[in-house]
DNA sequence: TCAATAGTTCTAAAAGTATGAACTATTGAA
DNA sequence: TTCAATAGTTCATACTTTTAGAACTATTGA
């Protein structure tokens, strides 16, 4: 078990701060941490999505938001603290995360909206399954 | 051949949009079509990157930026005119495109910056070509 | 009618992602 | 201590997505 890489400031891209975030689990972990930013680890993420996500995977898309330099891991113990780098990234790319995030609450505000007025399922197709 | 999908603003997803600029190539001709918004063909973009890029590529990537929302692809002639759909997507998601497009200037001002202080190459791994 | 041009679609290979199983590290008890 | 429990990582492999050459389609102008 390796210790954990965190990519330097400098070395943050904007592709793979939106490849990161165009995962709908990886940006419902980054939300919840971005909002209540203090003692976050994996378990608390097991049911972010209707399914509930493998450790193995969610481990993964852990892995995918501390190399995009969204999130810093560090071990507390038997588990993980992980708080988000938002600070640093405003300063390299000012607006971006404020941005992103809100767009996110605008469209599940949107869709929360959607289904109460007709009870039906939201229209989009998810980016990951869709068919060609 | 059928003809070209667009989806309509509703079913604009945030991960869509992210998804698509978050590929090096998808953004720069993404943010030529913003930058000078008229006439825009595959054809100009064929040497977006250091590599030229396969028209079949090209193609599917211009495919990618429609399906997302973030262009709007109509044939003229022998050739295809691309616009931005900047406006719509300002009015649902505010910022968004802005923050990004910005994200990207600065990233780029960065990087030439540093080539031209020590002729170095960029130290960013490409998210794409990642090796786990 | 035909050649040239611009782009799409098809297909197979390459690259990336998901997940069960095995493994590692830390803690707190017996 | 030693050991079981807990939390998370890594490995192997199946599955999905992306890439790019080849074949195809649509439009134009000679």
């Amino acid at each position: 078990m390796r210790p954990l890489f965190h990519p330097s400031i400098e070395d943050v891209t904007v592709e793979a701060i939106l490849h990161a975030l165009s995962d709908p689990v990886r940006v419902a972990i980054f939300a919840d941490i971005v909002g209540s930013d203090c003692s976050q680890n994996c378990s608390n993420f097991l049911n972010v999505s209707e399914k509930p996500i493998p450790k193995s995977t969610l481990s993964q898309h852990f892995k995918a938001l501390r190399e995009a330099g969204l999130i810093r891991g560090e071990r507390r113990g038997v588990e993980m603290h992980n708080t988000s780098r938002c600070a640093e990234i405003e300063k390299r790319f000012p607006g971006l995360i404020m941005a992103i995030v809100n767009a996110h609450k605008v469209q599940l505000a949107g869709r929360t909206a959607a289904g109460k007025a007709s009870q039906r399922k939201p229209a989009g197709r998810s980016v990951r399954s869709k068919v060609h």
